[in-house]
Parts: C-alpha cells; structure tokens; sequence
DNA sequence: ATTACTATTTTGCGAGTAG
DNA sequence: TCTACTCGCAAAATAGTAA
C-alpha cells in the first residue's frame, strides 16, 4: 500500500488546491465566493463550501468565511500534496528516468543544522532508519538556480522520516531525509530541508556517515554534483 | 467553467492512471490484477475492477480481463490527462511564470503539413476560431532535445480545436492550435503537432498568416525561438 | 487464482432555505 | 449578497459469492 495525502481528497479538492494555487494562494490570501468555485468548477454552491471545509479541517488551507465572502491561503501542507502530485506525475510521464541531478555550491553555515543533527534523541532514530549514525555537521549547498526546480521534485517524494520530540527548552520537529549520492562520495547522504525553508528556497543540507567537506576536500564555492535516485517499486503493494 | 477531462475522473482514477503509467502501461500492455491494485490504493477488488472499467468505458484505457489477470494500456487519451494534469500543476506551482521559450530549428518537410492546412474546410474554421486565414505551409521546427519536456507541457494546455470534416476519400481530423509567438516575428501564429505524433515527438509545425520563413528570413537549420503564452485567467468562471 | 455480479451500506450531491 | 444548515435522493463503496 502506497501512502499519499492524495488519497485523502477527491478530484474536486485537488483541482481546487491547483486552481488556489495558480491565484497566488500559496503566497498570500486570496478572496473567492464559494459561488465563483461553484461557477468555475461547474458544481453547486453548497459543495463548493463543503469543499473549502474539508480542506480547511485537513488543515492545508487557512479559511476564512464570512457573510462578505471567504480568505483563504495554502498552507504549507496543501503546497507539499501539489508537490507529491507532480512528482508521482513527472515519473509517470518519464518512467524512463532513474534519477534527477542537481548542481550546487557549498558554502558556509551558521552551524544550526549542526546543532539540530546532533541531538541524541535524533541520533538514535538515523541509525534506525538510516542505517548510520550521521557525522555532527551538515554541509550546506546552494543549489543553483537551473536546478531549484528540481529542488521542489526531490521536496515532493516520499522521504524517511526521522520523528521529532519535545526538549526541555523547545519542541524538535520531525527531519525528513531524502536518501541521494554526491558524486564522486562512495557513503551514503541524505539531503534535509533547513526548517520552515519553502518556495523558492535553494538550500540542502547534507548529512552523511562521514565528513563530505573532508572526504571531498570541498572548499566554500565549490561545486557538488548531487543525484536523485528515483527507484520506484514496480508494480507490487 | 472551466473544460478538462480530468474532472469527469475521481482521484482513484487519476491516481490508477499515474500508476499504469509509471509502470510504462503508456508504452505497453502491463499485466496486473485486480487484487494487486486493491492492495495498492487500500480499496477494496470491487472497486479496483469497477475503476479499470471506467477508464475503459473513457476509452483511456484499453483493458482485456480474463480469469488469469488483467492486461491494460494507457490510449494517447489517457497520457493526454496526466499532461493536461502536469500543466495546470505547473501553472500552480509557478504562478509567475509568464511563458514557456522554446529553442529549435527549421527543417523542410515533406509537404504534408501544406496539404492539410490548405484544405478549404479548415481554412473556413481557421478564420472564425484564430482571426485569420493562415499562409498555405506550415514551417517545420525540429524542437531541441532539452526543450522537448515543454513541448508535451503545451501539449497539456487546452487548445483552440479546428473541427475535422469528412471528405470523399478520407476523414480529416481535428487540428489542434496552440496560439504562440516567434520571437522576432509580429504575426500571430500557432503550433500544431503533426497527425498521430506522441511522446518523444520533437517535431511542432507553425502556422500563421504570414509566410514565416520568407517573413524571417529562414534557411534549414536556423535557429528559431518560440514563446508559449501562460495567460491564465484570474480566478473569474 | 482470477473477474465481476448482486445486495446492502455509506458517502456525497444539490435544492431549499436560515442566519 | 454571502455561508452553510437539513433533507431527500443518487452515486459509489464494500461484502459475499458465482463463474
């Protein structure tokens, strides 16, 4: 069984988050009439509405009604299932590609996602669900400009996710790690989002068993190839 | 109201259409049972088999069941949805995208494109759906392989659709028109892709009032720029 | 093993209308 | 005008089972 927040919402609410999005609604709140959906998506008024409500308890808009008419905005969560959409879409289309290949430049830090990688109660879950324990560092790559695009791909598949927990001073969210390869490094990387990082956003960190900077001997503004394997189970549950 | 085919689908269906694609059902007959489907998308085989017969019933699909299994293949109908899918995503992904540029380059045909385009039943419907009666030769443009992705992107806008017509010797089919601009050219003019071309097609023919390689100057193998207008209406029916 | 029929339940739509 | 409730009906899902 496949797992998808697509499975949760029917055509119509898909459409409705593409059409909201396609207004802007991923950047800031847009006004509509449940009216204006129900012309536009040829269906009545009250579904329309129904529609807008379900989408807000699934928590992927922001949902503001009054008798004036409605405000409503994406929510990171509705952005992320337009981006799982287009990248079960992109291998459907290309069923030919194995993987996607970035370029980037790394460069220097403010040493946070070194700070995030090394608590120890994230530790215990990468060797789990990673297989390694991660070296106490994150290399910081600029994906360049061509390539953000591809960014948004790798951000719209399924990740593992490593579970976040509560510390005494602050809450750790969950890390969602995207298995890839530098190339020209045998170990193991996964690439993680800095937080709260969306749209547009052309930061990755690595995180690898070993040193990258090191193995690699990288300086800042040096290039870094990346790819993106795109192993798709074949068929079977 | 807004005309796409994918709202005559659930959200089973498109997802069961991305799935058959992406394991080359686009290319080939896959085997697949019923069952294995179910498992899959966490329905129920009832509903696997009634979801198959429905997209077969579209004619998106086509699908031979025996007690053995099933065997389906996606019809250009079917490959059309996902592309109609992946514009109106990316449109929703990049809503300040303003057009798509295309690079190729001119080539002789074969003259087929002059034989289809001069018929006078199109030529009638030419004038009254684009607002002119195009120059009698289409001008070939063989699109550059790292623009061909945004080929099939056009290819899932909705187009301006020529009626076909039955002459006495053969059916002509619907010419679909995609509105563009050449740079550098003033005319209006419009994209067709030649009869029964599908994907990996790189080929796109132009037409437009005006003799465009006269106009431009143009021997085989010049370079020719396409932009591809995203015009979107904003939120209205 | 399959696919797919029938019966039953559940879900979802639109009309009318209140706030 | 708006949103959004209830209600009646229609569409769609599952379970059981036949072929």
């Amino acid at each position: 069984m496949i797992n998808l927040d697509i499975f949760n919402l029917s055509s119509r609410e898909i459409a409705l988050l593409i059409f909201l999005a396609q207004n802007r609604a991923a950047e800031k709140e847009i006004e509509i009439t449940t009216t204006q959906l129900a012309n536009f998506f040829n269906i009545s008024q009250q579904t329309a509405s129904r529609c807008l409500l379900k989408l807000d308890e699934m928590k992927v808009v922001t949902w503001k009604s009054s008798p004036k008419g409605s405000l409503v905005k994406l929510k990171p969560a509705g952005i992320h299932i337009l981006d799982q959409l287009r990248f079960e879409l992109e291998k459907a289309l290309h069923p030919d590609l194995t993987s996607i290949t970035l370029k980037g430049t790394v460069f220097a830090g403010r040493g946070e996602g070194k700070y995030y990688v090394s608590q120890p109660a994230y530790m215990k879950s990468f060797r789990s669900q990673l297989g390694y324990e991660p070296f106490h560092g994150t290399l910081n790559i600029r994906i360049s400009a061509h390539y953000i695009d591809y960014l948004d791909l790798i951000r719209g598949s399924w990740p593992i996710i490593i579970k976040g927990f509560e510390s005494e001073e602050r809450p750790f969210d969950d890390v969602l790690c995207y298995p890839l390869k530098v190339v020209g490094l045998d170990a193991k990387v996964a690439g993680i989002f800095p937080r709260r990082s969306h749209y547009g956003a052309n930061v990755l960190e690595l995180i690898s068993k070993v040193n990258i900077r090191e193995e690699l001997n990288l300086e800042n503004d040096d290039e870094v190839v990346i790819e993106f394997p795109l192993k798709q189970k074949e068929g079977s549950d």
